[in-house]
RNA sequence: GCGGGCGUGGCGAAACUGGCAGACGCACCAGACUUAGGAUCUGGCGCCGCAAGGCAUGUAGGUUCGACUCCUAUCGCCCGCACCA
C-alpha cells in the first residue's frame, strides 16, 4: 500500500466534518487555550502560499494544546466590510454582499483544503446583521460613555450629567475643549441642545469638526494609520487635509493606559516600539511669552517645549501657518510677505511637504519677550511647525536643535550659545548633559537638572506649566461609504440621538447607486427613506467590526449580548494571537482600546485582549523573467546576455513569466508558448539545451505572476506535505521568498514516514511488541524535542526533529506498535491526515485528534559518557564528561575533555562535585 | 535622521542559559537496484591540502580556560517612524 494522500485527506476531512471533530464547547471545567488568527478580508484574489503561514502555525499550536488536554478555542471568520468590495461594486455593478459571499466561499474552500481545525460553527462575518448588531451596540456604549480622568476609566455619561448638575465641570475638565469651564448654575441654564453639545465634547465616540484626511478618489475620509506617505494605503490615491464634521473615537484619553498595558503583554519589542512611537508621549512644558506687536489682537504666545532648560537660548519663535490667530501677529510692513507665504503653503500638498523638506518661512513683524531677560525674540511663521501638535508654536533654540539651527542659518538669525564648548558653531547639539552658560539663574546647572528648575520657576511666575503631550490623534471613525456598519444614530434638530437597543441592528439598506451623496455624504444620503428618518448617512470604518471580533467567537450565537460574561470569563484573553505586522498601529490599538472600555464598563473581566502576539513573516514572491529581443519574438536565455543585459548589441525586454511554468530557473518552453497567445510563436535561444530565466525577490502579487496557489501544491503533494513544508521554510516570524523546490524533501519524508508503518506489497508492518531501550531512546528524544519546539513556536526545527527521528527508527528497523503509535500522536498537529489514517490502520480506538500526548521520560534519553557543562564555584566554566547510566543519580567518574579547563584545574583538586538535574555539574575548588 | 531587527556553506537554515559550528532539508557528485527513473536505497558534500593538519559564523578589536552567542567600533541588509519641538 502506498501513501495515497489524496484519498486519505479527502476521506478524513469528510469524517471529521461528519463527526464534528472540531466542535468546541464552552466547557467551564476544563483548562482553556484561546488561539486566534487575524481574520482575513475576503478579497477576490483568494489565498496565495503566504496567507496560510500563520494559520498553519496557529493550527499546529491549537492541535498540540488539544492533545495536551486543553479545551482549545480556535475560530475563524471574515472581516467582510470594506472598501475593495465597494470599489468592485462600482466598477462591475455587483452588490458588495454578493461579491463578498462569493469570495468567502472561495476562501473557505481553500482553507478546508489545508485541513485546519477551525470550529466553523463559530464563524463570524462582520457584515452579517446578527454580528454588526453588536458592533452598533458597543458603539452606543462608547457614545454613552466618557473617560473619567479621576479614576482613569470609561464611565457612563449619566454620571457626568449628575456631576455637572452638582458642581459644573470643575472636576471633569473637558477633553474636547480644554478652555470650556462652567458651574452648576451655568449647566442648568444651558438649553438641551447646548447640554448635548457639551456632552459631545466628552463622549468616547463623538461627532465633531476636525481636520481629517480626505481622499477624493475613494470619496471618503481615512484614519491616520490608513494614510501612508501622504497617499491612501489602499490604492495609493492622494490624500488632502480637510475640515469636516466627522465621528471620532476619543482614543487619546486611553493613551496612558495603552502604554501601560504594553508592559503586561507579550508582544515583540518592535511591535511595542511601534505602538509607543505612534502614541508618542512626551513630557514638557507650555510657556506663555508676552507679545510685542503693532496690533493688540494677540497678547500672548503659548509654546510647547520639552526643553524649558534652554529658554535662554531662544533666538526666535515659530508658529504654524494654518493657525487662525496668526494674522493677528502680523505687522503692516510684513503683511504682504506673510500673505504670499501663507498662499505658498496652502498650495503645497501634504505629499510635497513630506517629500521635499524645504526650509521656508516668513517673519511676522512681531516679537515675543523672554520673561527672564527681557530679550525681544522675533516671531516667524514656518511650515516645519505643525498646527496639530502641542500649541502649534515653538520656541526655537538653534544651538540645541538641528531644525532650528538650519532655519536660523537659512534666514541669517544670530545664534546664542548656551552650552559652551558643546556647541561647535556649525551643528546643533541636543545634549542634556552640558552645563549651561549665558543662562541667567540657570547658569552653571546641568541641563538635565535645569529642566525641572526652569519649569518650577515658570509655574511660580504663573506663565508656564508642566504638560504631557501625545502624538496620537483621536481616530476618525466615519466613512462616506456604503459597505460598512450604519451608525445607530438619528439626528434630531442637530442633536445625535442613539437608537434604542431594541431597534438594533439598524440594517444596511439596499442601494442602487454607490455614488457619494451631496456635500461629501455617503451613498446612504441618496436614499429618501433613510434621510426621512434623519439617520446618520456615514458608515463605520473597516476597523469597527475587527475591534471586538475575538469576543464574539466566545459566544457567537448569543442574541441577548455581544458575549455572555460567563463565556468571556472562561475564555478570557487570547492566549496566542498570530498575524502580520501591518496592523501594529491600527487594529491592534483600536481593539485594545475597545477591550479597555468594555472592561471599564463591566462587560468583560480583562482589559488587554491578547496575552501573546506572534507576527508571522511575509512570504515574498520569487519572480522569474524571460528576455525578449526588442521588437522580435526571440527569447534569449539569461546566460547569453552580455554584461549590460543586452543581446548581440540589441536591447532586450525583461518580462515577468508565470513562476508555475518554470522549474527552478529552467523555463518550460512548451508551456510558455501555450501561456499567452502573444507567445504562441515564440522562438528560443537556449544555453546547454535549456532556457534559463532571470529572477528577483518581490512582493507576491498576481500582476508579477509570482503567486503560488496552495490549491495546486495540495493537489500535487497533499495538505500534510504543504503544512509541514510551510513550517520547514524557516522561523514563522521571518520573512522569506517562496521556493517551491524544497517541498520535495518534505514530501519524501512523509513517504518515508508512511513506509515505517506500511510496505507497498505486504501492507501493515507494525508488530505489537515491547520496544527496545534503543528504540525508546529515539522516541523520547523526539518527544522532548517536538514538545519543546512546538511550545516555543520553533516549528521549523520541530519538523527537522521528525525527520531525524524517522531516519533513526528506519535505521533501527523499528516496527514496534508502542513506539509508532506515540509517534503518530506526536506528528498529529503537523500532519493530521496521515496520522489519523495510520492510527486506524494500527487498530487504535477513537481519533488520533483526541489521543493523549505521549509523556517524555528522561531515563530513556540519558546517555552514559555524555558531555555536560561544568561550573566552577557556581559560574559556568567548562565541559566535562561524566559516566552516568539510566536512572542513576550519582556521578561515577569525571573526565575533563577540554584541555583548556584541564590545564586551568591542574593542581586544584575539586573539593566537592554536585550533580544538578542532568544539566550542570558544579565543581567547588 | 531616529527606533527595532538581522549578517553562518551554492541555497533555506540549526546551534535554546557562552561549551564538538553548519543539525535537518534543497541543489550537486558518486554508487546500488532497475528496461527505465522525475521511484527507492547507500555514500560524499564549508574552504585550503594527497595527507597530517590548518583556516572559517560581514569586518576590526575586547572580555573569557572557551565566543555564532556577551561588550565596543565599523560596514552591509531588512522593517517601522519621519519636521512631534
Amino acid at each position: 500500500m502506498e501513501y495515497n494522500f489524496r484519498r486519505i485527506e479527502k476521506e478524513w476531512q469528510r469524517v471529521w466534518k461528519e463527526t464534528g471533530a472540531y466542535k468546541v464547547e464552552n466547557n467551564y471545567t476544563k483548562p482553556k487555550a484561546y488561539v486566534l488568527d487575524m481574520f482575513p478580508y475576503p478579497s477576490g484574489a483568494g489565498l496565495h502560499v503566504g496567507h496560510p503561514l500563520g494559520y498553519i502555525a496557529s493550527d499546529i499550536y491549537s492541535r498540540f494544546k488539544r492533545l495536551k488536554g486543553f479545551n482549545v478555542l480556535h475560530p475563524m471568520g471574515y472581516d467582510a466590510f470594506g472598501l475593495p468590495a465597494e470599489q468592485y461594486a462600482i466598477e462591475n455593478g455587483v452588490h458588495p454582499a454578493v461579491s463578498t459571499e462569493k469570495n468567502i466561499e472561495n476562501f473557505r474552500r481553500q482553507l478546508d483544503n489545508i485541513g485546519f481545525c477551525y470550529d466553523w460553527d463559530r464563524e463570524v462575518r462582520t457584515s452579517d446583521p446578527s454580528y454588526y448588531k453588536w458592533t452598533q451596540w458597543i458603539f452606543l456604549q462608547l457614545f454613552s460613555s466618557f473617560f473619567n480622568r479621576t479614576n482613569g476609566q470609561a464611565t457612563p455619561v449619566t454620571e457626568l450629567v449628575k456631576a455637572f448638575e452638582k458642581e459644573g465641570n470643575a472636576t471633569h475638565a473637558c477633553p474636547g475643549n480644554p478652555s470650556l469651564v462652567f458651574d452648576a448654575a451655568a449647566w442648568k441654564a444651558f438649553s438641551e441642545k447646548e447640554k448635548q453639545d457639551v456632552l459631545m465634547e466628552y463622549r468616547l465616540a463623538y461627532c465633531g469638526e476636525g481636520e481629517v484626511n480626505w481622499c477624493e478618489a475613494l470619496g471618503t475620509v481615512l484614519a491616520n494609520d490608513e494614510v501612508v506617505n501622504g497617499v491612501s494605503e489602499r490604492g495609493g490615491y492622494p490624500v488632502v487635509k480637510k475640515k469636516l464634521r466627522q465621528w471620532y473615537l476619543r482614543i487619546t484619553e486611553y493613551a496612558d493606559r495603552l502604554l501601560e498595558g504594553l508592559e503586561r503583554i507579550d508582544f515583540s519589542d518592535a511591535m511595542k516600539e511601534m505602538q509607543t512611537n505612534w502614541i508618542g508621549r512626551s513630557y514638557g512644558a507650555e510657556i506663555d511669552f508676552a507679545v510685542k506687536s503693532e496690533k493688540a489682537t494677540v497678547k500672548n504666545l503659548r509654546v510647547y517645549t520639552t526643553r524649558p532648560d534652554t529658554i535662554f537660548g531662544v533666538d526666535f519663535m515659530v508658529v504654524a501657518p494654518e493657525l487662525d490667530w496668526v494674522p493677528g501677529l502680523v505687522s503692516d510692513e510684513q503683511a504682504a510677505a506673510v500673505e504670499a507665504y501663507l498662499d505658498y503653503v496652502q498650495r503645497r500638498s501634504e505629499r510635497e511637504r513630506m517629500a521635499e523638506k524645504k526650509i521656508s518661512g516668513v517673519f511676522t513683524g512681531a516679537y515675543a519677550i523672554n520673561p527672564f531677560d527681557g530679550r525681544e525674540i522675533p516671531i516667524w511663521i514656518s511650515e516645519y511647525v505643525l498646527a496639530g501638535y502641542g500649541t502649534g508654536a515653538i520656541m526655537a533654540v538653534p544651538c540645541g536643535d538641528e531644525r532650528d539651527y538650519k532655519f536660523a542659518q537659512h534666514f541669517g538669525i544670530p545664534v546664542t550659545n548656551i552650552i559652551g564648548s558643546h556647541f561647535n558653531g556649525s551643528e546643533a547639539n541636543p545634549t542634556k548633559e552640558a552645563v549651561l552658560e549665558n543662562s541667567g539663574f540657570l547658569t552653571g546647572m546641568r541641563m538635565r537638572d535645569a529642566i525641572g528648575a526652569a519649569i518650577d520657576k515658570l509655574e511660580a511666575m504663573g506663565i508656564g506649566k508642566r504638560k504631557v503631550n501625545y502624538r496620537m490623534r483621536d481616530a476618525a471613525f466615519s466613512r462616506q461609504r456604503y459597505w460598512g456598519e450604519p451608525f445607530p444614530i438619528q439626528w434630531k434638530n442637530g442633536v445625535a440621538v442613539p437608537l434604542p437597543a431594541s431597534e438594533l441592528p439598524l440594517e444596511l439598506p439596499h442601494v442602487d447607486s454607490y455614488q457619494p451623496g451631496p456635500e461629501g455624504e455617503g451613498p446612504l444620503a441618496n436614499i429618501p427613506s433613510w434621510v426621512a428618518k434623519e439617520l446618520e448617512t456615514n458608515t463605520m470604518p473597516g476597523y469597527a467590526g475587527s475591534s471586538w471580533y475575538f469576543l464574539r467567537y466566545m459566544d457567537p450565537h448569543n442574541n441577548e449580548a455581544f458575549c455572555s460574561r460567563a463565556a468571556s470569563d472562561y475564555w478570557e484573553q487570547v492566549d496566542l494571537y498570530i498575524g502580520g505586522t501591518e496592523h501594529a498601529v491600527g487594529h491592534l490599538l483600536y481593539s485594545r482600546m475597545w477591550t479597555k472600555a468594555l472592561y471599564d464598563l463591566g462587560y468583560i473581566g480583562h482589559d488587554e485582549p491578547y496575552k501573546k502576539l506572534v507576527n508571522q513573516g511575509m512570504i515574498q514572491g520569487s519572480s522569474r523573467f524571460v528576455f525578449r529581443v526588442n521588437g522580435t519574438n526571440l527569447f534569449v536565455s539569461k546566460g547569453l546576455l552580455d554584461a549590460g543585459g543586452n543581446y548581440d548589441g540589441k536591447t532586450v525586454d525583461k518580462l515577468h513569466v508565470d513562476v508555475n511554468i518554470v522549474d527552478g530557473y529552467e523555463l518550460d518552453t512548451e508551456a510558455f508558448r501555450n501561456w499567452k497567445p502573444d507567445f504562441a510563436a515564440a522562438e528560443f535561444l537556449l544555453e546547454d539545451g535549456k532556457y534559463i530565466c532571470g529572477s528577483e525577490v518581490e512582493k507576491m502579487s498576481k500582476s508579477k505572476f509570482n503567486t503560488v496557489n496552495p490549491d495546486d501544491l495540495v493537489e500535487k503533494y497533499g495538505a500534510d506535505t504543504f503544512r509541514m513544508y510551510e513550517m520547514f521554510l524557516g522561523p514563522v516570524e521571518m520573512s522569506k521568498p517562496w521556493d517551491t523546490k524544497g517541498i520535495e524533501g518534505v514530501h519524501r519524508f512523509l513517504k518515508k514516514f508512511w513506509r515505517l508503518y506500511m510496505d507497498e506489497e505486504k501492507g501493515l508492518q507494525v508488530v505489537d511488541a515491547p520496544a527496545t531501550a534503543e528504540e525508546l531512546k529515539v522516541l523520547h528524544r523526539a518527544i522532548r524535542k517536538i514538545e519543546e519546539d512546538t511550545e516555543r513556536f520553533s516549528f521549523n526545527t520541530a519538523v527537522s526533529g521528525f525527520m531525524i527521528c524517522v531516519n533513526e527508527l528506519s535505521d533501527l528497523k523499528c516496527r514496534k506498535k508502542p513506539v509508532l503509535s506515540d509517534l503518530l500522536v506526536l506528528i498529529t498537529p503537523y500532519a493530521p491526515h496521515i496520522a489519523e489514517e495510520l492510527w486506524h490502520l494500527l487498530g487504535n480506538a477513537g481519533s488520533v485528534l483526541d489521543a493523549v500526548y505521549p509523556v517524555f521520560e528522561e531515563k530513556y534519553v540519558r546517555e552514559s559518557a555524555k558531555a555536560y557543562p561544568v561550573a566552577i564555584n557556581g559560574k559556568t566554566r567548562a565541559e566535562i564528561t561524566i559516566s552516568l547510566d539510566a536512572g542513576q543519580q550519582e556521578v561515577e567518574q569525571i573526565v575533563l575533555t577540554d584541555p583548556g579547563i584541564a590545564k586551568w584545574l591542574e593542581g586544584k583538586p575539586p573539593k566537592k562535585v554536585i550533580y544538578v538535574k542532568n544539566k550542570m555539574i558544579n565543581v567547588v575548588v
